[in-house]
DNA sequence: TCACAAATTAACCGAGCATTAACAGTGACG
DNA sequence: CGTCACTGTTAATGCTCGGTTAATTTGTGA
């Protein structure tokens, strides 16, 4: 389901809250945790007039929340509404630092043009530390954010993975133009525009 | 009513379709036609249940709308959810003090422009002594509070920490600008804004 | 002006931190 | 089943930074 989602990368998820099977709830839950998906907007349906699920549902990230009976044309302009909003916080859907390009929708990252292969992980690290360019970070941060609660892992894995950037968007991976080293503390993206 | 929003720019309208004297759908309407109040979320509030008003709401722009009766609870549930979509990254805290600039977030800083590095523990004094600029700090003082339970450090340390910022930050280090020395008591960073 | 105390400065060393290479485990895919 | 790419670990290496010390300079009070 989420797979089907990540492939065909829908533009907003209307979601019954009363699927067979499973929850809607939860393919919210795991919708925001998709990072490739967590800024779709997601709207739910139900037939429940129960306030204490239109909450929750607001308060898992829905977008907004519809109770049967509804009409086709106020279903339209909610959806309009929703992919209005959307559209007008245009989403920096191209990371633009100096030569370097993250295009998060496609997964690539470009540097003076060339475009370079990065893994998942390689890739969801540059971007969380580009999205938030010039902040320090320690490494425990970096696991929190980037690895989320994939158990545990070491400190030192975030150094061999800022190499492996290095290695491939730094022309000088000796003296880095845009992965600084903060001795002591952590590692930062430099934020030149 | 549009003059004072725009003079104090709130963060969301809240507006109520069956207000005295003037509708809330024209309000809305001239919400969205004042460029500084346009990307201003709009939120309808109302008794009416009835269904072509919601759409008419939604279609003029409304980013949500609430029939009554609602609990307090589903209506910040609905705001959060509303400002959660155009919420932008807070400005970044930064000390300064003449052509001093001192960036916690990102642990830089900058004098007249260039960037100059720091290490860990210089930082951390200067910024200490910059939060409390105008106050004078004896050696013991400075240890207590930059070094805290570090251990035994001889208060000697702080000269040496001291003389190495200014060799970083002032143009001329034997006349400092920022950093003074107070004979016998200890040093006092310049409070000149 | 002198003497002494306090501050500055240079030079130095060791510990700790970051870097790096090499390796093992795992899962995807043909 | 074998291969390959990716993730994460570990350990050796090298270098930076923190802190000390001592020589030198500066400032102050008598």
């Amino acid at each position: 389901m989420v797979a089907q989602a990540l492939r065909e990368q829908p533009s907003l998820f209307l979601l019954d809250v009363m699927l067979p099977g499973m929850d809607g709830f939860d393919l919210c839950r795991q919708i925001r945790l998709t990072t490739a998906l967590a800024k779709t907007p997601v709207i739910f349906l139900t037939a429940k007039t129960d306030e204490s699920d239109r909450v929750k549902g607001l308060e898992l990230g829905g977008d907004d929340y519809i109770t049967k009976p509804f009409s086709p044309r106020e279903l339209v302009a909610r959806i309009r509404t929703v992919l209005r909003t959307q559209r007008e916080t245009p989403p920096p859907e191209i990371l633009k630092i100096g030569d370097l390009e993250i295009d998060a929708s496609s997964m690539t990252v470009r540097v003076e043009g060339r475009t370079v292969l990065t893994t998942v992980r390689e890739f969801r690290l540059l971007e969380y530390l580009a999205a938030h360019r010039g902040r320090v970070f320690t490494r425990d941060q970096l696991l929190d954010a980037v690895w989320k609660e994939t158990a545990f892992v070491t400190p030192r894995s975030v150094d061999v993975y800022v190499r492996r950037l290095r290695e491939k968007i730094e022309s000088d991976p000796r003296h880095p133009r845009y992965l600084k080293t903060l001795r002591g503390v952590g590692y930062r993206m430099e934020s030149t525009k």
